[in-house]
RNA sequence: GGGCCCUUCGUCUAUCGGUUAGGACGUCAGGUUUUCAACCUGAAAAGAGGGGUUCGACUCCCCUAGGGCCUGCCA
């Protein structure tokens, strides 16, 4: 079954894929596949001046990390400019736009003195005689936008939103260099592309109006709007670099996974009842613009770690450490064979306790140690008890004959110990974790000797006899 | 200045005129416990303010305040 739904992501190339625009392209992405409909991806680049060939692969990067893919290459806006030209020449030839050979510093002049006036802009060329014109000036292209009535955009987010044709003045859709602006170029685009639906950061519901217009203008057939909130910082105010307003690869780097991002994202301003948790599955089936919320939400890193969580459980535990090594090394710790199985064998319990692939290589300190292991003055205290050692001679003895198959044997051969011992499991315990440890983090006993490995464990208590 | 949008616990949200206003993150307390997590139980925590409409308003309307977007030969 094929259906109609066209969407499309169109950024502008000006960085990184930030988190907002990250969100925007999910949204569209979802509302198409999930309809067996195309996702399209534009490149926004018709200023020239703000062409960058590694910002675009910023983006393609950042969708490719999310797991976003498009239909057909991405289109650039600039190879376009032909037809653009020739759009805006059509739209002169019906009369709904006309050439205006107002300099810069004129246009700046007349601008506020309409504010001043506090009337609308207008160019004296748009009622011009044509046989008034000159001819060796250069002139822009702008739109003959109606004066008086209003424009009402139906969004199926915002609503029905009304903008009186007074404040939307004539603007300037081909500049004196043949170049389109942005509001022509996206309006021939999308229907070239046959995009279908349209659904993007709300800083475009006042551009809406005037794109509509341009539509009427051609005859051509509006497509959906759907405009979103955009993404505030935790202070509420805009995002900034300063918190959050990161690119996907700096979330990429923090340790987060595409699919907790994903499913992060999804539920800011979006969702679907009290669910939380919504792998790409569901989101597939779920999603619809009808679900948006018309506010803008604030980004929560906490909340965003705590989803992650959830999907670093999922990894298997080959997965788990192949994804966990990049930040190992980044942390300047190089691993060897000894240590990767240890990893390997930790895996279990290591997913559980971190939320993002950085905070493994805390959670995993205490098996990286190198011997002897320096065991801190805190952690020591178990050590100076009297008849601790020959304890831990007992615990070394009975672990060098024993099999070490899993964590659980292991834990019941410490509990063997304190019993025939006769003394409460802590009495063993809490030494035992500090010659294993050093006091770090660690899950319980029978995981950190099983993890570490027979060679490993029983090495770190001989230790401390010498000590 | 003008146009437009927004406003439920600290945060993300449910509610689509009638609920003890629900859930999640975070926070706090307790449980579990050999450390730290995880996990379990519980608690505190919200309709910006003011007017209407209505038998009844978080929900509909108006005003105010606060926040945001646009107002470019940027996108």
């Amino acid at each position: 079954m094929s259906s109609s739904v066209v969407t499309r992501f169109a950024p502008s190339p000006t960085g990184y894929l930030h988190i907002g625009g990250a969100r925007t392209a999910l949204f569209n992405w979802l509302y198409a596949r999930g309809r067996q409909g195309k996702f399209l991806l534009r490149i926004e680049d018709t200023d020239r001046a703000r062409h960058n060939a590694a910002a675009v692969e910023a983006i393609i990067d950042g969708l490719s990390w999310l797991g976003i893919d498009w239909d057909g290459d991405p289109v650039s806006q600039y190879s376009r400019r032909d037809r653009h030209a020739d759009v805006a020449n059509e739209l002169l030839a019906r009369g709904a736009a006309y050439r205006c050979y107002m300099s810069a510093e004129e246009i700046e002049a007349a601008r506020l003195k309409a504010i001043e006036a506090k009337s609308r802009f207008e160019s004296p060329w748009r009622d011009a005689v044509l046989a008034s014109a000159p001819v060796d000036r250069q002139f822009t292209i702008r739109f003959r936008a109606p004066r008086d009535g209003e424009t009402e955009v139906h969004d199926s987010v915002q609503g029905d939103v009304k903008f009186p044709n007074s404040a939307l003045d004539d603007l300037i859709i081909l500049r004196s260099d043949g170049a389109p602006t942005y509001n022509l170029a996206v309006v021939v685009d999308d229907h070239d592309m046959g995009v279908t639906h349209v659904i993007r950061g709300d800083d475009h519901l006042n551009n809406t109006a005037r794109q509509q217009q341009i539509y009427r203008a051609l005859d051509w057939a509006l497509p959906s709007f759907s405009h979103v909130p955009l993404i505030h910082g935790p202070d509420g105010a805009k995002l900034s670099k300063r918190h959050g307003a990161l690119g996907v690869d700096a979330y990429r780097d923090l340790g987060f996974l595409p699919e907790g991002v994903c499913n992060y994202l999804l539920r800011l301003g979006w969702s679907h009842g009290d669910d939380e948790i919504i792998p790409r599955e569901k989101a597939l089936a779920w999603f619809d613009v009808a679900g948006i919320n018309r506010a803008p939400a604030r980004l929560d890193l906490a909340k965003m770690a705590h989803t992650n969580a959830y999907y670093m459980h999922l990894l298997t535990d080959a997965e788990f450490v192949e994804k966990s090594i990049p930040f190992f090394v980044r942390a300047g710790i190089a691993l060897d064979d000894a240590h990767h199985s240890r990893l390997l064998r930790a895996a279990g319990f290591l997913k559980v306790r971190s939320s993002t692939l950085a905070d493994v290589v805390n959670d995993a300190a205490f098996l990286l140690l190198r011997r002897p292991i320096t065991v801190p003055e805190k952690s020591a205290k178990a050590l100076e008890k009297d008849g601790v050692m020959a304890l831990l001679e007992a615990v070394a003895e009975r672990l060098g004959a024993a099999e070490w198959t899993s964590a659980a044997t292991l834990e019941a051969q410490l509990k063997a110990v304190a019993q025939s011992e006769a003394v409460g499991f802590g009495q063993i315990g809490q030494p035992l974790r500090a010659v294993l440890t050093a006091g770090l983090p660690a899950p319980s006993l029978g995981e950190v000797l099983f993890a570490l490995g027979k060679k490993e464990s029983l090495g770190r208590i001989a230790d401390s006899f010498k000590a």
